[in-house]
RNA sequence: GGGCAAAUUCCAGAGUGGCCAAAUGGGGCAGACUGUAAAUCUGCUGUCUUUCGACUUCGGUGGUUCGAAUCCAUCUUUGCCCA
């Protein structure tokens, strides 16, 4: 059987280093699953590995998508099973690396197969937010699809008006679609997760930070000025200097900033991986160990 | 040396006799998560308690009052002004 292995961990952990051991190990490729390493050009801000390293190994999703680009979950769902299918034949043991864990869950555990939304219902449903509001939405949701409504999360604008754009866009329910089930894959999933004392997470990722900004975190940010609605760029590290260069913060105050919205995505992704049992949990400096156990888990 | 102003819970900052464990924001912590997720949203944040509630707190001390973060006296510290 195949097998996939899965290295998560949260930001500044240390992933990177670590998924070219497995690499080198197993002779493999890396497959990305970083939602924001996947656009070009965010070379710093995303701690991207650098050239010499992807050098090493072939890396898929990185740096392919122009920032205006529509992706989604359910995009690298399809595209890594299909990557997955036709690189096992030669790479019976395959790597996916990275912190979304969305995107990660969507691989390993499946997605609802919800329509896109096409780009009229979608205006259609923001110009309706704007000039009625989220209470306006939420009462509609609740005429369209009161199951939903009752367990939705009313008061997060983009969990409504999601649910309102595929019910207009369908006709039918956005429930009817949810059916969340747990999805079998025909390969061995293997669990590695990344962990250290939150203190020492914490320095890395301060120290990081700063080595951004002397790497020319603050030009690379200027480029995309024009490119700055896309959500792509409402990223951590790019929209505090944004303010910066919009003269509304100090450059030093940015950078804490910057720091301090990296802390809190780190323990965001940790909230994430408490409900996932299947984790098994390193220390990144420990390759030996977690060669061991994938080649003890490897089917 | 004299005058004025101020000291509030981790921080900033409301509160000027009971509705105050004390608005609001920040920070911190926890959580949710099915379509651009590094996004978006939620809850908690004096102590003890599952709840009801009890207890301690608004620079120090001492008063006034049935009752004080709020009033009075005094001390300390800080800022500003005059010397």
């Amino acid at each position: 059987m195949n097998n996939l292995v899965v290295l998560i961990g949260p930001t500044a952990v240390g992933k990177t280093a670590t998924s070219l051991s497995i690499a080198r190990h197993f002779g493999c490729p890396i497959i990305s699953a970083d939602s924001r390493q996947m656009y070009k050009g965010l070379e710093i801000g995303t701690a991207m590995p650098a050239k010499e390293e992807l050098a090493l190994h072939k890396h898929y999703f990185v740096g392919q998508l122009s920032p205006g680009d529509y992706y989604s979950a359910a995009r690298y769902e399809e595209e890594v099973l299909a990557l997955l299918e036709k690189e096992f034949p030669s790479h019976p043991t395959m790597l996916l690396s990275g912190g979304s864990m969305m995107y990660i869950d969507a691989v390993c555990k499946g997605i609802d197969d919800i329509p896109t939304v096409d780009d009229e219902t979608r205006a259609m449903i923001i110009d309706k937010y704007e000039r009625e509001g989220l209470e306006q939405l939420s009462a509609e949701l609740k005429l369209l699809d009161p199951e939903y409504y009752s367990e939705a999360d009313i008061k997060n604008p983009k969990r409504v008006m999601h649910a309102l754009e595929i019910c207009y866009m369908t006709g039918k329910t956005y429930t009817s679609f949810r059916k969340r089930e747990k999805k079998k894959r025909p390969f061995n999933i293997i669990k590695i997760g990344l962990q250290r004392e939150r203190e020492e997470l914490y320095e890395r990722i301060n120290r990081r930070v700063d080595e951004m900004i002397a790497n020319g975190l603050v030009d690379e940010v200027k480029k995309f000025l024009p490119l700055r609605n896309h959500n792509s760029l409402n990223t951590v590290g790019y929209k505090e200097i944004f303010k910066y260069l919009d003269g509304e913060w100090t450059l030093p105050f940015a950078i804490e900033k910057i720091k301090q919205n990296t802390r809190i995505y780190s323990r965001k992704q940790v909230t994430w991986y408490r409900k996932d049992s299947d984790i098994a949990w390193f220390h990144p400096d420990d390759a030996t160990g977690i060669i061991k156990h994938i080649e003890s888990q490897i089917a």
